[in-house]
DNA sequence: TTCTTCACGCTTTTT
DNA sequence: GCGTGAAGAA
């Protein structure tokens, strides 16, 4: 993105020039209004550093200020600086933020950006080093998905069985911990269609290597082996960055730990800021450890704590702070605020999912009416198939709404098609491309045609382009296919030809109508159809920012976010607790605290006391994003893929302290059927009332249907296949029986109950004491030690 | 080859 | 409840 590379690569009396003497100095002020916490961070240049930031504390002011203040010191050029982000978002804002306090300087950041970005730009230097050529391509999930799918038929494996999916899911936690196709554990290497999934993996990256492409994970991955293997490359970034700066460190995986540590064992100014108890992305990959052992893996690192909030009212971090109390594994800090009390946050039992749209809804309209904006309101939800009722009731209401989050531009299908386009214009070699769009528009090329082609490709050791060209020339094709291949492969011919006189996104244009693709869209009367020809002009449009089609590619393939625009409008935000950290509003709705949903389910049984203790982070984010208001609801009855049960209230519910909580019953909870406990809601809302409000109160429509497909014992019925022998799966914790590897007196964990002491076993049976009830309990399920 | 039908399975998300 | 993806029918 910066144009101004690399002062270090220039002649000393050259980078005099390029920076006078007389550069004015900085004010100073940029100091001023921080506390002593904070500017001890920003002073302490040298060195390792952790900063445990915690929400709201100024993390980033602290990381953008530093930057500075090193710059301003004189200590290094910008261009010594390496500072990485997580999304293109933190990186974008890291650099604005960092050009209102050192102004054009910032332009020479030119190593700030993403681990991946900065990994690409790393790779593109020494590409030759792991068998690339620097021009190769970065492919995303669905390619990857079907290249993996290829390989696995090849080795006469069934698909369905064990899908592409799961390995792609093995691949990237292996990479994520950089593990190499011969350092695979041998535990797991049977995870997949009885260890060959080691087979595969190797299959997989050769391949990869064929096509000069990179995965995601390759991006880290290769850079560690560069560094690693060849020890000048790696001198020459230690001379080179002098001050490494990294943000959100507590969702680094190994894999960049690996990188940053190799980097940093220069000159040993790292300095890391993330908070453990914000650590929300273990699914992927990320290490709470990690920042969990710092002070081990960076001897002398100082720590420093920022523990006073700015953005929360008392009350509000009151209940996060004593929510995460609950977790175990934290390093502990104690948020505390000068700001006044506010009120306390609300917890509100509602019936079910549409009553609580309803009154959010309700809720949002009068905090407008009281002369506050939409924008100033956040939803936030657990996942997002909760937020189509949400849209739903807000469309009803008209309230502007915007979800944040939802289908990336970039991988809308249209999208992709007429990227695929653009890439086999770019280069011949680039198979992936080939197989997506020789059928679309529809061309008569169907599987059986494509899979002659790939037959002999492999054979001759040729790219599929190449390949059909051949095979038309022999007549090896006959029929639709013939002609079919014949007019894709004259068209493409011809695009080259043009690409080279013609403006890129007229190129697009010119393309997208020849190939029918166009009218295709035309051609269909739903209602998709016309939004995606809005997205293919949108993509046209775009593509005129950039000032060639290769700058354009490159970009696409690592931003895979299209800026969006008018974000000055008055909209209330929808999103999902995982798109929420790092930003903030004064009213926040926390709709969907019931077990199984928040917590979720999956993770639970997937995951046990760890996943609890992340989706408890969840949690603590959700409450911290919150200026003024919070209100958390949950409901009795909700529909979970279109099927109705009857939910309980989340536990995280009972670990807010009650002193400040507000708990109200909206809509008669308290007389809800089915053996749920009223939890001491009582008041009764309008909506008991209003049978004919449109919901589904007691006798609505919707609540008939969810009576008639309750079963006997008010649960509604399931349709539980048969598991098939062999499927790969994970094993649940419902699925763990108890009892193996515990012993006596050994301190455990347990789903529902929390934590205690084991006083006697009983085969399976557990008789277990438990600390929070008190109680002793018997328990053949869902204990796991502590 | 393409159209139709049936079964499955389904957090979270970035790069 | 909905979209995807594979097997069978035209």
């Amino acid at each position: 993105m910066s144009h101004s590379d690399d002062f270090d690569n220039l002649p000393i009396s050259q980078r005099a020039m390029a920076r006078p003497p007389s550069a004015p100095m900085l004010d100073a002020n940029y100091l001023e209004g921080l506390n002593t916490e904070q500017r001890d961070a920003v002073e302490t240049t040298d060195g390792a550093l952790l900063v445990l930031a915690g929400a709201g504390t100024g993390k980033t002011r602290v990381l953008t200020t530093r930057l500075a203040h090193i710059l301003n010191q004189r200590k290094a050029w910008a261009s010594q600086t390496l500072t990485v982000t997580f999304t293109n978002k933190a990186a974008r804002e890291m650099r604005e933020r960092a050009e209102k306090l050192i102004g054009d300087e910032a332009q020479s950041l030119s190593w700030l950006g993403t681990f991946h970005s900065v990994s690409s730009k790393i790779l593109r230097r020494h590409a030759e080093l792991v068998g690339l050529e620097s021009n190769f391509t970065v492919i995303d999930t669905d390619d990857q998905l079907r290249l993996l799918k290829q390989i696995i038929e090849a080795e006469n494996i069934d698909t369905k069985r064990w899908t592409p999916r799961f390995m792609a899911g093995l691949i990237d936690s292996w990479k994520n911990r950089a593990v190499t196709p011969d350092r695979v554990p041998a535990g797991e290497a049977h995870e997949f269609a009885n260890g060959r999934g080691i087979e595969i993996y190797k299959t997989y990256q050769n391949r990869l290597k064929v096509l000069n492409a990179c995965d995601f994970g390759d991006l880290l991955m290769h850079c560690i082996a560069i560094f690693q293997n060849n020890p000048s490359v790696l001198a020459d970034y230690h001379s080179r960055f002098k001050y490494i700066l990294v943000d959100e460190y507590q969702d680094t995986n190994v894999a960049q730990y690996l990188w940053l540590r190799l980097l940093a064992q220069g000159t040993g100014n790292i300095c890391c800021v993330g908070d453990d108890d914000q650590s929300i992305y273990g699914w992927r990959g990320a290490e709470v450890d990690n920042i969990l052992r710092f002070e081990k893996d960076f001897p002398g690192a100082k720590v420093i704590r920022l523990e006073r909030n700015y953005r929360s009212t008392a009350k509000i971090l009151a209940c996060a702070s004593h929510l995460i109390t609950s977790n175990q594994d934290r390093l502990g800090k104690t948020l505390h605020t000068e700001d006044e009390d506010g009120e306390p946050v609300k917890v509100r039992g509602i019936w079910d999912g549409e009553a609580e749209a309803r009154l959010i809804g309700e809720d949002i309209e009068s905090w407008r009416s009281s002369g506050r904006t939409y924008s100033e309101c956040a939803v936030m939800v657990r996942a997002s198939w909760q937020m189509r009722l949400f849209e739903e009731r807000f469309i009803m209401l008209g309230i502007p709404y915007k979800v944040i989050g939802g289908p990336r531009f970039f991988e809308r299908a249209e999208i992709r098609d007429a990227m695929a386009y653009l890439r086999l214009i770019r280069s011949e070699n680039d198979d992936l491309a080939f197989e997506r769009v020789v059928n679309q528009p529809k061309r008569g090329v169907g599987a059986a045609s494509i899979q002659k082609v790939q037959i002999v490709a492999r054979e001759m050791e040729r790219p599929l382009t190449v390949t059909a060209e051949i095979m038309m020339r022999g007549n090896e094709i006959r029929g639709k296919a013939q002609s079919g291949i014949r007019t894709f492969l004259n068209d493409l011919e011809r695009w080259r030809a043009q690409a080279r006189d013609i403006e890129h996104p007229r190129l697009m244009e010119i393309i997208l109508d020849e190939c029918g693709y166009t009218d295709m869209l035309k051609a269909d009367k739903t209602p998709q159809a016309q939004t995606r020809l809005e997205n293919l002009k949108e993509l046209v449009r775009a593509m005129g920012e950039f000032d060639s089609l290769n700058a354009f590619l490159e970009h696409v393939e690592l931003v895979m976010d299209a800026s969006q625009g008018n974000e000055s409008d008055d909209q209330v935000q929808i999103l999902t607790l995982h798109g929420a950290k790092g930003l903030e509003w004064p009213l926040v709705f926390l709709p969907g605290w019931e077990e199984e949903v928040f917590p979720s389910k999956r993770a639970l049984e997937e995951g046990g006391l760890k996943s609890l203790e992340e989706e408890r982070r969840l949690a603590y984010v959700g409450i911290t994003r919150a200026r003024e208001r919070c209100y958390i609801s949950f409901v009795a009855n909700r529909q979970i893929f279109g099927r109705w049960q009857s939910v309980m209230p989340s536990r995280f519910i009972d670990e807010l302290p009650p002193q400040h909580v507000d708990a109200v019953s909206e809509t008669g909870y308290s007389t809800a059927p089915d053996g749920m406990s009223n939890s001491g809601f009582n008041n009764v809302s309008r909506f008991d009332e209003e049978a004919s409000f449109g919901g589904s109160t007691y006798d609505s429509p919707g609540w008939k249907r969810a009576q008639a497909r309750r079963t006997s014992d008010g649960w509604p019925q399931k349709k539980r296949p048969p598991d098939i022998e062999g499927t790969p799966r994970k094993e649940k914790m419902s699925d763990k029986e108890s009892g193996a590897g515990l012993e006596l007196g050994q301190r455990v964990f347990h789903i529902k109950f929390g934590y205690g002491k084991i006083t006697q076993i009983d085969g399976t049976k557990l008789t277990v004491d438990f600390e929070k009830a008190g109680v002793k309990k018997v328990v053949e399920k869902f204990v796991e030690a502590a």
